[in-house]
DNA sequence: GAAAAATGAATGAATACTCACCCACCTTTT
DNA sequence: AAAAGGTGGGTGAGTATTCATTCATTTTTC
């Protein structure tokens, strides 16, 4: 066995394959060992038990999405909310689409273990969430907007929407359309609902 | 032990209430035994194991709510298909509001059984999506809605918004508008964001 | 007093986690 | 610079526990 390879990342990376093969509680200890090939007693030099290397996987991979969509949003949206919005939605779908596996993990493990959670906020997962939040208020303020939309109640709907579109596209191999019409018509649908104005777009 | 019992109901709802306090795999049949007053070999005199309960569960619970939202949007939204879409959204949200131990169940269990059902539809779930896409094609055929947009695509989206709103609203037990605000909240940003012209609404 | 329904103690399969041991590599001693 | 000693990451067989399911027995029904 190589010494200087990282345990840490091999086994979180194991156990977003095997998660999404078999689901959090079908899946053996065993099996992620054997697929990051190391040894069972191993995974515990570096996680606490089997659910913290779920946790820990939320974390970290969430983690990296919210630096990749924020890096994206500043250089790319040209600090119209708009814009933003359909980068947000686009680069959610794409990433899901690119990362089939980890897009299963989050679907089904995340909503799971929310709801076990004790503090739901201070997560990074909300963290994320409120980036649709942010944009919204940026719009109002910028009167593209329109004032009567509860930034929250936005947020919640337009990531329901990009997850459950998300989740059926990863779920079923064969697609009528691409996610780039996808996307469009996702965010389609949502602009034409906040937007101020019977505005032009 | 009560004689004339509907066993069967009896296992049922008790099922409802314990997978909703402690999941599906953390719940033991000996909860759902000792909740439902029965004794641990009667679950297995009308469910073929574990697993079987969950899907009847939602096989019966499911149903019971397509029937209920088909009656609704009959004899309430004038064959207005705006109307219903806001009678679908209130009657959702109402609905797992007013049984917050089913919705828990649905929102965490659904998804994860989805997912390792072999064919996704021809469920009874996929039944009560297709209503959202049937009120669309109507609006599109009446020249109401945009005929551009893609019913499926609009169910996922809808649908996605009325989940994802309904799943933190169970979740976190104070809120700071109503329901009825939040179901027109949502209406109000689909419907603007489906209706053909710049119409009043 | 059969037949049907219900019971709950016993069974045994499954598996998360432990821990005594191994050994590659580093440090100290002579 | 060779030997001795130390360190700690890595290993994987073993264990204790947990529960879904079964079935011999009891209770209820008609």
């Amino acid at each position: 066995m190589i010494r200087t390879a990282d345990k840490h990342s091999k086994i979180i990376e194991a156990a977003i394959r095997v998660f999404s093969r078999k689901g959090f509680f079908h899946a053996r200890i065993a099996d992620i060992a054997k697929e990051a090939q190391v040894a069972d007693g191993t995974i515990y030099l570096y996680f606490n038990n089997k659910y913290d290397i779920l946790l820990s996987l939320f974390e970290e991979e969430i983690g990296k999405l919210i630096l990749e969509v924020k890096l994206l949003l500043e250089s790319e949206a040209g600090d119209d909310p708009r814009r933003m919005l359909g980068i947000f939605a686009l680069n959610h779908l794409k990433m899901m689409d690119d990362r089939r596996e980890l897009a299963e993990v989050l679907h089904t493990e995340l909503r799971q273990s929310n709801k076990f959670m004790r503090e739901y906020r201070n997560t990074k997962f909300s963290e994320y969430l409120d980036i649709i939040s942010g944009i919204v208020r940026k719009g109002q303020k910028m009167a593209i907007f329109r004032p009567e939309i509860l930034p929250e109640v936005f947020e919640q709907a337009f990531f329901g929407a990009l997850d459950e579109t998300s989740r059926l596209w990863v779920l079923s191999p064969d697609h009528s359309y691409s996610i780039e019409e996808t996307a469009a018509q996702i965010t389609g649908i949502f602009l034409k609902g906040i937007i101020a104005t019977a505005a032009q777009n």
